[in-house]
DNA sequence: AAAGAATGCGACTGATTATTCGCGTTTGTC
DNA sequence: GACAAACGCGAATAATCAGTCGCATTCTTT
């Protein structure tokens, strides 16, 4: 009863430690581990405090004094989730500076493949995600990352054609983004037959918008 | 302690009534309502049995009387949700028998408008979808009403060009549905000038796939 | 208008789960 | 090797809700 008060006078818990910061502790990563292992193998509701805490080979009361909150965990587990998109994508970016058409194709096929494999992976995490969805702290993180996918795009097709204008290659970048974000949402809930039929579609739809603003042989 | 054993060994509780089938009573639609409302006004967790029977103007116990458990009542709410897209896709197609390549666009973006709205207009109940959407009742109706919805799309686009094959417009048909689904998800997490921003290009995209199909002036 | 049926009620039960806190255990320091 | 500080523990607490059930009220029928 001590606390009630504080909880709903919406004073938020401070992490009891300061453990955010020192990363340098592999124990914060073991709970999200057990966090993410749970909800992959045994659905939504399995990560509850005391099965994270066990899976972590820890107890309930040693998380909280690496996280203020259950919501801290699910919120850390979506930042590094989300985390893995602009990586996945700078990674093969990198690699590649496509020229002709079909080179072009074949990169953007990969790149779809791979950030899929990221929500097909996942599968069961997005729910978890969504549910502290309404936090407050969860956008900006979003939009941070989003905005770094977009550029990463944009960059990509500005290296295909260095004339493209900024702010286009930037829209193309965002819809391609925000296209390939949808589409693997949807592929998500059917089975693997629809889902290669869209992608495939999507694909051929996103090289007729592009197509136009690229010189490609 | 009486029913915990029933619960545990599933054996899913009927409804105390026969309500489903003797739609004459408004009150099913009142609770549906209330569990409506309370989640567009305050979010995902805020239908609780208590909450959608206040809002009701029932008690709990009334509204055990309509509905098995908690759970069927977000079943049927997913129910009514889903049935409103082909509604509205019906509508609007049974209007229009486009035929040149402006009318053509013209009524894409109107069904993409259309069909968005249900999703804008009901952002916070997909959440609470999500969280039942285990359920294995869930699925077969959403296949079912899927498949109106190719049907519908599908039928529209043999109207504009009658020699379209009919596995081909149903391939169209699932597209569009699809990438509409997953287009608007996307921009319903967004603000309004991204998502028109995707729309339009969206729009674009499919026109682009659909058109060498079609014979359009 | 009275008996009985149907409907409605809501305090209560039972189950689950996040969070706490006082006490043991380990670890680093002199 | 003794002391304290940090770390870890997990039974106990408290909050939240789904679902129940015996009593109260309204409606139906004769």
């Amino acid at each position: 009863m001590k606390r009630s008060l504080d909880r709903k006078t919406k004073i938020a818990l401070e992490p009891r430690k300061q453990p955010r910061q020192q990363r340098s502790s592999k124990v914060v990563d073991r709970i999200l581990d057990a966090a993410l292992t749970l909800t992959r193998e045994q659905g939504t509701k399995a990560p509850t405090t005391l099965a994270i805490a066990q899976r972590a080979g820890l107890s309930v009361g040693s998380v909280y004094q690496y996280f203020p909150n259950k919501e801290a965990i699910l919120l850390d587990l979506a930042r590094r989730w989300l985390s893995s998109f602009p990586e996945v994508i700078a990674k093969r970016i990198k690699v590649t500076p496509p020229t002709d058409r079909d080179e072009f194709r074949r990169e953007v096929r990969k790149l779809f493949i791979d950030t899929s494999r990221i929500y097909l992976d996942n599968a069961t995490l997005m729910p978890v995600i969504e549910a502290i969805s309404g936090n407050a702290d969860l956008r900006p993180i979003q939009d941070a990352y989003d905005e770094e996918i977009v550029a990463l795009y944009a960059a990509w097709l500005r290296h295909v054609n260095p004339a493209l204008e900024d702010k286009i290659a930037k829209r193309l970048g965002l819809v391609m983004m925000e296209v390939g974000h949808a589409c693997r949402l949807v592929g998500m809930k059917r089975d693997r037959r629809t889902y290669d039929l869209i992608e495939d579609d999507v694909e051929t739809m996103w090289l007729a918008l592009v197509s136009p603003y690229l010189k490609l042989d």
